[in-house]
DNA sequence: TGACAAAAGGCAGATATCTTCCTATTCTTC
DNA sequence: GAAGAATAGGAAGATATCTGCCTTTTGTCA
C-alpha cells in the first residue's frame, strides 16, 4: 500500500493500543493470538481477518522498533501443550508513535483515547 | 462402527504397514504428520482425510497396545521452529497383530505383502 | 429380519506461528 | 494527472496435535 513514512496504520495501531492496555491492565507481554482475540472482541474486528496479516504487522512493527520480542520458555509450551508463543511488549517508541498517530488524527473511533492512555 | 474384536480397521492397518515400513528403512519412530504424508503417497490415500480420524486412530493403537509414544523434547522442536512432535513405535504386539490381519485376508490390494514382512 | 447400540469417520475449529502468492491500494515521480 | 513502484491485505496452506459434535456404518441381540 505504500505508505508515507512515520505513519501507523490502522491495525498497527491496534495492536499498539492493546499492547499498552493490556500492560496497564497488568500483563505487559502478549503474544499474537492473544492480541488477534483482543482486536476481535473490539469494534476494530473487520482489521484482522486473516492471522498472515497480523503475524506480517507484528513483525512490521518490531522491524521498526516499535514492538520487541522472545520466544517462550520451550519447556512452559511443552508443559502446557501447546505450541510455543511469542511474547512482544511494546516500547518507548512505539508508546511516542501511538501517541503521535492519536494527536494526529484524534476524533477517529478507532483512534480514539484509550484507558491508560495518560501513563504514556 | 463397532469392529469384531480383534480385527484391524483398514487405517489401522496402513499405519502399522507404514510404521514398520520406516522402521525397516532405517527410521523406528514416526509421527501422525509423517504417516499422514506417507498414507497420502501410497494407493491407500482415500482411508485418510481429515487428520483428526489419523489422531484418533494413533490414540486407539497406542491404548490397545499396538503403538507406543513418547513425545519429542521440546528443545529440539523449539531449535527447528515448529510444534512438538510426538514419535510412535511399533510394537510386537502391532506386528504380531499386522501379520494376522494380512494373513486374514491376504489378496486384498491395501493389505499386500509389504518390504520387510519378512523381517516380522 | 429388524432395531439398537457402539464405535469409526468427517467436519470444523482450537492452539500458535509463519510463508507464499495474488490482488488492491496508495504514494511518489514525471 | 497519469504511470509506475512499493507495500498492505487476503486467501490458503505448512507445521503439528488434539477436541467436540454429528453422521454413518456395522455388529449383536432379540
Amino acid at each position: 500500500m505504500r505508505r508515507k513514512k512515520g505513519t501507523l496504520l490502522p491495525l498497527e495501531v491496534s495492536i499498539l493500543q492493546c499492547g499498552i492496555d493490556l500492560a496497564v491492565r497488568g500483563a505487559p507481554l502478549f503474544h499474537g493470538f492473544l492480541i488477534a482475540k483482543e482486536i476481535r472482541d473490539r469494534e476494530d474486528a473487520k482489521l484482522l481477518t486473516a492471522h498472515g496479516t497480523l503475524y506480517k504487522a507484528l513483525d512490521r512493527l518490531q522491524k521498526s522498533g516499535l514492538l520487541e520480542s522472545d520466544w517462550e520458555d520451550p519447556l512452559v509450551a511443552a508443559q502446557e501443550g501447546r505450541p510455543r508463543r511469542r511474547f512482544y511488549h511494546v516500547t518507548a517508541a512505539g508508546k511516542a508513535a501511538l501517541v503521535k498517530s492519536l494527536e494526529a488524527v484524534p476524533a477517529q473511533a478507532s483512534q480514539r483515547r484509550i484507558p491508560g492512555m495518560a501513563a504514556l
